[in-house]
DNA sequence: CTGAATCCGCAAAGATACTG
DNA sequence: CAGTATCTTTGCGGATTCAG
């Protein structure tokens, strides 16, 4: 396991760390873990791309009040969303996309109309592949 | 036609969005994962996209031969890549991209291209965000 | 309502040795 | 050269409980 500090890949050299840029890497495992991409889709759509933590929350099903936490903690460390902290009683949160967030959405579109286009071939390669396999 | 965001089928429950799981989550999971965009890029790069398994192993830094195989295994299954082998002594075997593999490229640099010009902002958000929280 | 703090299981990833 | 087999370790994600 390569060494991490911050969640950034490094390698020690002379006894010292020595970062290796691997931006797309790091942006793109961030994207393809179980929940970020459902909370960016879930924002773009939203009017003002901008929900509070339970509409999130009763919106992706399946998420655990634990993993929507570090998935927005993550996505706001990376600048790509907002926390609004509203001291009311009960308390409200909501959560927004920034404006690099936001920019953020034509380019992954266009990344994932191609997906779109090629998912049924890559499905078809599957279950070609594992049935030569069985 | 069914209503899509980012290559995601959703459909509107109580004029919500609500996503049904599917594929952009699959693909991204694999491109994100430690090596696999790694082995893609060194097979863009390459000429006739097509590189034996000793080059790749040499040309990526850290990857061990079972990641490699397996970060080949995948790519080969979804049908991005196709595996030759020839019998010789000793045996060689290369790797190159299908056609599918290859029309990936453009969207995928596409996208990446967004990365590349916002990972300097994302790292400043970064280093801010954990500087208030020290 | 919106989290933080723990504990735990499992699968992924690394290290090492062996093989056609 | 290009893998496979096995063992160990790591870390993500789920479940649960507590708190402001």
């Amino acid at each position: 396991m390569q060494k991490q500090i911050h969640g950034r890949p490094y390698e020690e050299r002379n006894n010292k760390p020595h970062f290796t840029p691997c931006a797309p890497n790091a942006v793109l495992a961030r994207l393809g873990d179980k929940w970020t991409i459902l909370v960016m889709s879930h924002l773009a759509l939203a009017p003002g791309h901008r929900l509070r933590f339970s509409e999130l929350k009763n919106g992706i099903d399946g998420i655990t009040q634990r993993m929507l936490t570090l998935t927005l903690r993550n996505l706001e460390r990376d600048g790509l969303l907002e926390r609004d902290y509203f001291p009311e009683v009960p308390p409200r949160v909501e959560y927004h996309l920034t404006e690099m967030g936001a920019s953020m959405l034509p380019a992954l579109e266009g990344f994932t109309s191609w997906i779109r286009n090629n998912w049924p071939n890559i499905e078809a390669c599957r279950a070609r592949y594992d049935q030569r396999n069985a």
